[in-house]
DNA sequence: ACTGCAATCGTTATCGGTTACGTTTCCAGG
DNA sequence: CCTGGAAACGTAACCGATAACGATTGCAGT
């Protein structure tokens, strides 16, 4: 009815219901020591002007807000995913959600973005935080999980159980016939790239099949980092049978850069790749990949979070998630198996 | 090196440096009146301490703050694309982002939930916020764009060509050769469920197919509000040959509800979608959808939202965009077609 | 009537910054 | 030497809310 076109605030309610803002703080939190006759009063004010607290004022004052943050870096199908999970862990909880993400993707701010947000949120308004795949330890006042941690971080984290993943995917190459495959490697300061690559050297040595370093590129997840790198494995005059690249988004690029050299898939190149996001059934051929539910990594680190925030903390400090090999159409034998 | 587990400060970062918070702000924010001197002792104890300026403090003291809200009732696959799309548009404009989600999905909760966030965010927090799919008008201090405005609104707003992309669905039935064709309706407050039912209704018309109101059921775009209006749909004794619902959640539960049934699909009943999410791809049978991009509605909304809060608003208030019918597996003719 | 204890409510310090305003310093010009 | 004014910096009010604390009131017990 009233034209309000400004923030209404607690001292406007308190003014209308004729009493002080403490009084109003009372009956918002519901807190003790304020008669019916007041609450009604004040209830009704509130309903009149439409008064919401501020979320901001209130983290400032308070410890604690019921409110969870999320920090990413960027925001492409893999957060997508984790963000389902997360909320769906989240819901009918009581703890609301915050993400923050940063609108400049590449350039020299990026480095420590994920300490930059963390502060910025944590400072107060968040209880604690889920950090998406940082590019280092955080230091934080609340808790923190991480998904996809950096190597060697004992802090709480989530991560997919990347070793035997990649594995598995190697050892699907090796049993299709393949002995030259090629591997894009991932940002070696995360675990999982590190994992990744073990799995590659594992399954190889295992195999008896010699690990060759030439036939390694060092991307960093980002789909972008990977065109160069198979441009150089394709161009090759002896290019690898098979390319196993550590996330799907390289494994696009892989796939474009060989339609552009005239390579077949999987006639001339097999390829695999990792994380098995949505898009991975849609193209042509559909990407054989390694699965790792993107979905419950962040619903366990928001399960993980939540107990760490309300201090019912009394699982393992890092919580292993199993993979799963998706065999599609982008792998074959290699035209020339040895024993077909 | 040093111990650092509480926030630093603005107040510590003075300490160290030996001057005034003020001085301290100045240096930050980059403002005129501190020698050179000052400067460079302020940014050193700024890099030493790690200091960081807490956005909620920022915040309630300023009135910008450089960034960009989005509130969102659930968070599945649509708001998911959605939002990548927004941060493309964000992408290096100097603008973050913060989306805000509540955990309480359904229930008494829910009402007025974009209200309830907007009002917490804009309180301070934000410079202008993106509402995707609110279920009435809200009001702000800053400026508000939505995704799939409630109907009848005149604010800005970005929304699909429902009319077109419904109308173009139906003629591809009555196409085949279906004459019943059953209708499930989403919640009729969004311009976008009112529009597809008016695609519906003109094609059939068009077509000279009288509009028959028990085929049409009316669901609210929440996937689980279609599973009894299909069952009735379906258990009629004389079942629609083809069903096109608002959404395709709606439409996979149409699915579900069909197999249960002892429907084949396409054989005995067609199905369309409306959204094209990416799960339409991968469902068997592929499901035939309209297809609005989600990507491209979160992108405008954002280019939109800036220049609402930067002040060089051009563009007209509301802004529609094509749509395009995806025929995949889940539409054929009807056993008993009139004409083949 | 006086004391003591709850219940109720207002006052005020506080959170971490920003900024209007006041004060000090310093140097140029008269 | 004195004055004026700009530059540099500190002080304190303020943003909106919370909570420790104090003040007031009502009422039972003596």
């Amino acid at each position: 009815m009233i034209e309000v076109n400004a923030p209404v605030t607690m001292s406007d309610v308190a003014r209308a219901a004729g009493v002080s803002t403490a009084t109003v703080s009372r009956v918002v939190n519901g807190h003790y020591g304020v008669s019916a006759r007041t609450v009604a009063q004040v209830r009704s004010a509130i309903e009149q002007l439409g008064y919401e607290s501020s979320l901001v004022a209130t983290s400032l004052r308070r410890s604690r807000t019921n409110v969870l943050g999320l920090v990413a870096h960027s925001f492409q199908s893999y957060t997508a995913e984790v963000l389902k999970g997360v909320m769906k862990a989240l819901s009918r909880s009581g703890f609301d959600l915050i993400i923050y993400a940063n609108s400049d993707l590449y350039g020299s701010y990026s480095e420590g973005w994920e300490q930059r947000h963390l502060t910025r949120l944590s400072g107060t308004l968040t209880d604690g935080c889920i950090v998406v795949t940082p590019w280092g330890e955080v230091r934080s006042r609340t808790p923190v999980v991480a998904i996809d941690p950096v190597r060697g971080s004992t802090a709480p984290s989530v991560i997919s159980d990347n070793l035997a993943g990649a594995t598995t995917a190697v050892e699907h190459l090796l049993g299709l016939g393949h002995r030259r495959i090629g591997f894009i490697a991932g940002r070696d300061s995360l675990a999982s790239a590190w994992s990744r690559e073990e799995g590659y050297r594992a399954a190889l040595t295992t195999a008896g099949v010699p690990v060759d370093p030439t036939l390694i590129g060092r991307g960093d997840f980002n789909p972008e980092s990977a065109t160069p790198l198979a441009r150089v494995l394709l161009q090759r005059p002896d290019p690898p049978s098979a390319i196993f690249a550590a996330s799907d988004g390289m494994a696009f690029k892989v796939l474009e850069v060989a339609r552009e050299l005239g390579f077949s898939v999987p006639g001339d190149l097999s390829v695999v790749g990792f994380d098995n996001i949505p898009e991975s059934a849609l193209t042509r051929p559909g990407l054989t990949t390694v699965d790792q539910s993107m979905y419950q990594l962040g619903y366990e680190a928001a399960r993980m979070l939540k107990s760490l925030v309300t201090g019912e903390w009394d699982e393992p400090g890092q919580i292993v998630l199993p993979t799963s090999l998706v065999v599609r159409d982008s792998t074959a034998p290699p035209k020339s198996a040895p024993r077909p």
